[in-house]
DNA sequence: GGTAGACCTGGACGC
DNA sequence: GCGTCCAGGTCTACC
């Protein structure tokens, strides 16, 4: 079977940067907790690729793949997997964040799972929106079944694994541009949302020029925070959260995006009482010192509050740990 | 500028 | 098994 092997930067953990935030529990990712593996299908210009990374040694990171690549897929393939897993945070960016906030030097945590596209990003970004997480696993599963390119090879092989690797892609702006809302709301459940992810994927076809997405735009690290922040929220469908979150995706954490679970960590861990809007102000306040690490530091304060009731992120498994993650079970724990 | 209510789905709960 | 309630962020209408 095909492989690639990629370097990532020296300090690079594959089990504890994938296992970071939650969209390694999404389709068509699927991480497989014992042989330490995480499985997807990516979508490539000439036709989607079966994946499989490890880190067998604790450096290289070994891609295993479910058919040879041409050189035009290849430099594809390396590009998403570099966006998708930070490669591109080097030791020097984490090792800044571990001066701002020490807390997390021991771990070494910094770097922030995310997906092989802004595209994706920004769907999934949809679809955790007014909604409890299980819900979001399934609309992502759904998307990726109904919508994804599927492989037509064997998935890459995964060592002990007890899960099949899926064999569906995420769905192209292409294809849900092209989509009914109604096929959407049928065949995927993702609600009143049907209308706004059609119309976010016609955004992403249309040129700049003519009312689309500026990705150069809003991806160029020139661009001020305020002015990505401001296209972002007049997209269909995102919000000041959505927006906020999409920047952190985007490697700009500068800014917190607060929802009600920030809330509830505001008030059981920090102790900050009054209404929800007095709650998140006092969030921000806090978590201002860290300037352009502050969603860093929110986020692994935050992640650190979930292994310890549930196990280190490693080994959670979608169907199970994976979907324990809602506002009214983690008031429960 | 601030706020109330609608938008959907799925899980929890009571009967 | 069925009905009701609730959580969740965005959008629109209204003040």
């Amino acid at each position: 079977m095909p492989r690639l092997t990629l370097t990532p930067p020296g300090d690079y953990d594959l089990a504890r940067d994938v296992c970071s935030y939650g969209y390694f529990l999404l389709a068509p990712n699927r991480w497989h907790v014992e042989a330490r593996t995480l499985t997807r299908v990516l979508s490539l210009p000439r036709g989607p690729v079966g994946v499989a990374i490890s880190q067998p040694k604790g450096k290289a990171l070994s891609v295993w793949l479910s058919h040879t690549l041409d050189t035009t897929n290849r430099a594809a393939a390396i590009i998403q997997l570099t966006r998708m897993l930070r490669l591109d945070d080097d030791e020097a960016t984490i090792a800044e964040f571990h001066r701002v906030d020490p807390r997390f030097a021991a771990s070494g945590r910094g770097r922030l799972f995310r997906s092989p596209t802004l595209f994706e990003d920004v769907i999934k970004t949809v679809t955790s929106c007014n909604v409890t997480w299980p819900s979001t696993v399934q609309m992502n599963l759904r998307l990726s079944d109904v919508l994804g390119h599927r492989i037509d090879a064997e998935p890459a092989r995964i060592k002990g694994a007890k899960a099949p690797p899926s064999s569906s892609a995420f769905p192209l702006a292409a294809t849900i541009a092209r989509t009914r809302p109604q096929t959407l709301r049928a065949r995927c459940r993702v609600g009143y949302r049907d209308r706004r992810i059609v119309e976010l994927a016609r955004l992403f076809r249309t040129p700049p020029k003519k009312g689309g997405i500026d990705t150069v735009f809003l991806e160029d690290p020139a661009t001020p925070d305020d002015a990505v922040f401001d296209a972002l929220v007049e997209l269909p469908g995102i919000g000041p959260y959505a927006a906020a979150n999409i920047m952190q995706l985007m490697g700009r954490y500068a800014r917190l995006p607060l929802d009600t679970e920030s809330v509830r960590h505001g008030r059981t861990l920090l102790g900050y009482k009054g209404s929800s809007a007095q709650v998140m102000k006092r969030l921000d306040e806090h978590y201002a010192p860290f300037g352009r690490h502050a969603f860093r530091s929110y986020w692994f304060e935050l992640w650190e509050f979930y292994e310890r009731k549930h196990g280190p992120a490693w080994g959670w498994e979608r169907d199970s740990t994976g979907k324990m993650f809602t506002a009214a079970l983690l008031n429960k724990a």
